[in-house]
RNA sequence: UACCCGGUGGUGUAAUCGGUAACACAGGAGGUUUUGGUCCUCCUAUUCCAGGUUCGAGUCCUGGCCGGGUAGCCA
């Protein structure tokens, strides 16, 4: 047991402070964590990292993760949002078990430890509007002056917070301070509001309050009721811990550790729920779950699965510095779980018409092709083959460059799972595009090798065009062109006019007719893809996920390069 | 010119509480290959600065510099 662990490799700061706790036995030995979300928006790969931290911990150390809506602030939360994220969280891979809690469950609770706040002389009504609470409050570098109102008698400030609750005042007509020191050099010390009047329905309990308890308030001692152990939180609240402990010490309550990380940035896109939800309003995305959106809702659309969103929660690791995660390194981690599990098939996105001379015009074989070498249990299927085929316009070209291994005149290339094929002619229009490509097939090559034991040095995707099913299939890039768009002055003028190119009447491989949601496709040689839900009875719509690695293109692109140089110079 | 927190390759994290700066991704070179995928081999590149303590400092001390957070009746 002592060895095994010795043997585990190097912990983030967090789990080392648990296993201190654990040593200490500050909290006996339990680890119990929790994800608080507020249902005001879609959750977001940024959530997933704090979401497989909290539940990780929890499973690691045989200790518990609860899922919690902090659900204080009427004016922005919906039951759609708590639905919406409980399926993600679930999504993710992880189960609370009978622990999903509300915030709004302890309004009850929590209004009677704030009158117990006020016996102790430790909370305030006050009558100074929001306007005049920010004047006494000071600034950065000055100390607040106390409020006229801070040193009513317990009895007053009790009858008074009773009035709030029955309805006697209008909004923001008084509120509950705590009462610390207004000349704390940390502001969220100087008699913070812990209740505010808010003539509104909550989504959860209706009419029954209008006086609403604030975050600081409501956190810790949420926290505290369910025992929490470790209470993790990104670093802008920092500076509230001292409050949350506060809160817990005057009532002495069972006192959880609240430890700060940072939260992750990804490259090329923007985290935040406001900026997200700009995307939507302006409808530069067609909503919270489009495939190009960092939502979870979106990546699930897009085709990640929740294997590769864990995997990269945990080789991001945890820490408290700043940071931007490349967007590289989640596409890595999605690339390593689908190249064991996707299933692989044939599909052209942008088609060029072979006409194999030598075939017969009404023959047809079944060949047979792998579903997958990295997984032989995955077995085989049949593809049609026929005279008139698809391939890749991208895999054929007239007066090709010394690298290129694919098609053209003269040469020689494999078809997948099929014959060698040679390129005899080039067909074009009378403005001089090509139509089509006329080959001849070698009938000893038939699944793809040479008897003679002669070499190809390509291999091309393709498609039987008399059997091909076709399809709409979406192709998507970064949706912005800036590594960091939050660093524009306007981040909208980041956005990438190209992230989406829609491709119709793809010709795909017969067996896609029966394409799953929710299953993984790998097109050979082009990348991973999925089926979107936009799909029907007579029109399938697939999803690329991401690309495979692309030698050929990075090649291409230094090439490019080299010339552009080339010619600036001269 | 307040308080809090950070600064290790291009990126994200490590470094057994002072002992050879490592892992992954990205990038580069090569090999294998019926996916220019996968896989394998190799390479490039790192401690913000200045002092101090020490046989020895990424780690400890002092002082700078740089970055972030904080003045909601948001969370």
């Amino acid at each position: 047991m002592e060895k095994k662990r010795e043997a585990q490799k190097s912990k983030d700061f967090i789990r080392q402070i648990i296993d201190r706790d654990l040593d200490t036995g500050k909290y006996g030995g339990r680890v119990h964590t929790r994800f608080p979300p507020e249902p005001n928006g879609y959750l977001h790969i940024g959530h997933a990292t704090t979401i497989c931290l909290n539940f990780s911990i929890a499973q690691e150390y045989g200790g518990l993760c609860n899922l919690r809506f902090d659900d204080t602030n009427p004016t922005k939360e919906s039951e759609e949002y708590v639905r919406a994220i409980q399926e993600d969280v679930r999504w993710l891979g992880f189960d609370w078990g009978d622990r999903m809690y509300f915030a709004s469950d302890y309004f009850e609770k929590l209004y009677e430890y704030a009158m117990e706040l006020i016996k102790r002389g430790k909370a305030y009504v006050c009558d100074l509007s929001a306007e005049e609470i920010r004047q006494y409050r000071g600034t950065l570098t000055e100390p607040g002056r106390e409020s006229p109102y801070r040193n009513r008698s317990v009895e007053e400030n009790l009858r008074l917070f009773q009035e709030m609750r029955q309805g006697k005042y209008r909004d923001g007509e008084k509120v509950l301070r705590a009462k610390i020191d207004m000349a704390s050099p940390n502001l969220n010390m100087r008699d913070p509001v812990i209740y505010r009047i808010m003539h509104v329905p909550h989504y959860r309990t209706g009419e029954k309050w209008c006086i609403y308890p604030m975050y600081d308030y409501t956190h810790c001692m949420s926290d505290s009721f369910e025992g929490i152990t470790h209470s993790l939180c990104t670093l802008e609240f920092e500076n509230h811990r001292p409050l949350y402990d506060w809160f817990l010490d005057e009532l002495e309550l069972y006192h959880p550790q609240q430890i700060e990380f940072a939260r992750k940035n990804l490259s090329y896109t923007v985290m935040s729920k406001r900026k997200l939800g700009i995307l939507v309003e302006k409808k530069i995305v067609r909503g919270w779950d489009d495939p190009r959106m960092p939502t979870i809702a979106g990546l699930r659309r897009r085709g990640y699965t929740p294997e590769s969103i864990r995997m990269f929660s945990e080789k991001v690791g945890v820490s408290k510095r700043e940071n931007t995660v490349e967007y590289a390194l989640l596409e890595h981690c999605l690339r390593e779980d689908l190249n064991k599990r996707a299933k692989r098939v044939m599909g052209v996105l942008r088609p060029l018409r072979v006409v194999i001379t030598n075939y017969p015009e009404d023959k047809e074989e079944w060949l047979e092709a792998i579903n997958n070498p990295e997984d032989p249990s995955s077995g085989v299927r049949e593809i049609p083959f026929s005279r008139e085929l698809y391939i890749e316009q991208s895999d054929f070209m007239e007066d090709p460059p010394k690298k290129f291994f694919r098609l053209a005149p003269g040469r020689e290339v494999r078809l997948r799972y099929g014959y060698y094929i040679t390129c005899q002619e080039v067909v074009k229009d009378e403005a001089g595009n090509i139509q089509e490509v006329r080959c001849t097939y070698d009938p000893q090559t038939r699944g793809g090798d040479s008897p003679d034991g002669r070499k190809v040095k390509g291999t091309l995707h393709w498609v039987s065009a008399r059997h091909a099913v076709f399809a709409e299939v979406r192709l998507y890039e970064h949706l912005f062109i800036k590594e960091n768009p939050e660093e524009e002055e306007d981040f909208l003028s980041a956005v990438n006019p190209d992230s989406l190119v829609v491709l119709k009447s793809c010709p795909l491989e017969p067996s896609l007719s029966e394409a799953k949601l929710g299953e993984y496709y790998q097109f050979e040689r082009l990348g991973y893809f999925v089926l979107d839900p936009d799909s029907t009875e007579n029109g399938l719509v697939f999803n690329r996920t991401a690309t495979l690695r692309d030698t050929w293109a990075k090649l291409q692109k230094q090439a490019k390069g080299r010339n552009t140089k080339k010619s600036s110079k001269l």
